[in-house]
DNA sequence: CGGAATCCATGCTGATACTG
DNA sequence: CAGTATCAGCATGGATTCCG
């Protein structure tokens, strides 16, 4: 079920870490260590999600994601519109009004990711089983 | 809790949702920071990459990665082991020998983490422009 | 060699307040 | 409405030390 994707010849195989320009002292660790560092936080996912729907004001993202603070949406837009995530539209109004949307390579981005979400998705249920298991066998952790 | 409810048809689609009882206060969210909370540390992906290549055994990895404390890799491998994604095997001998391998759930985390790398190398370039861009067009940051 | 517990430093996150 | 700055709290990650 859901979009296997590749047929994931290895993992940090060393096509991997050849397409990686990385230049850190890792082979492939550099290239996930940079994904992770790019959309591994708590809201970057959630906010390129919504956008990738279609275009939000900062108001409505912040209604959108709710657990998110006001702090929060902020940083998390500026690192996303730094990366060329998102483009931020400010228009010079009153009130102040800016509209935020995913650009082409903020959309690029959710195929990758709606991949792995399938994933969670997908074995969300076998995890749980394993951590009952292993919870069961190790109860006095 | 009233819910603003789905607005994210595409990325967060309602199946996902449904498929998911992770039981958290929010709809498609929950999958998305269940996933991040799974790997969505420092060193989970790498080394379940690690894994996916061949079994390991402890220092082996601590040798590969590097970068990880004794600490951290300990606790990864607890946590790894936890959600099923890692086996562990302990052989009683003196000195102790345990091999860490990834079992076939873990393998099967390895296709749609290799999309997210690999869009990450493809657009690594790309994203690194736009920083520079962006940190061109504020200097005063 | 592998693991666990402790302690410490840092970063991230969230709440609040103030400005335009 | 949008953004920034500051403060405090919690979580994460690291180093060390002792045990099997």
């Amino acid at each position: 079920m859901t979009t296997t994707d590749a047929a994931a010849p290895r993992f940090a195989d060393h096509p991997l870490a050849s397409a990686s320009t990385c230049s850190s002292d890792e082979p492939a660790s550099g290239v996930i260590r940079d994904v992770l560092s790019r959309v591994g936080d708590k809201w970057s996912l959630l906010v390129v999600g919504l956008l990738d729907d279609r275009s939000l004001r900062f108001t409505e993202l912040q209604r959108k994601v709710d657990g998110i603070s006001h702090r929060m949406l902020t940083q998390t837009l500026r690192n996303l519109e730094r990366d060329g995530l998102v483009s931020r539209t400010a228009y010079p109004e009153i009130p102040p009004r800016v509209e935020y949307a995913a650009t082409d390579l903020g959309r690029s981005l959710a195929a990758p990711v709606l991949g792995l979400v399938g994933w969670a998705a997908a074995n969300h249920e076998a995890i749980t089983a394993a951590r009952d298991t292993y919870d069961d066998a190790a109860p006095g952790a």
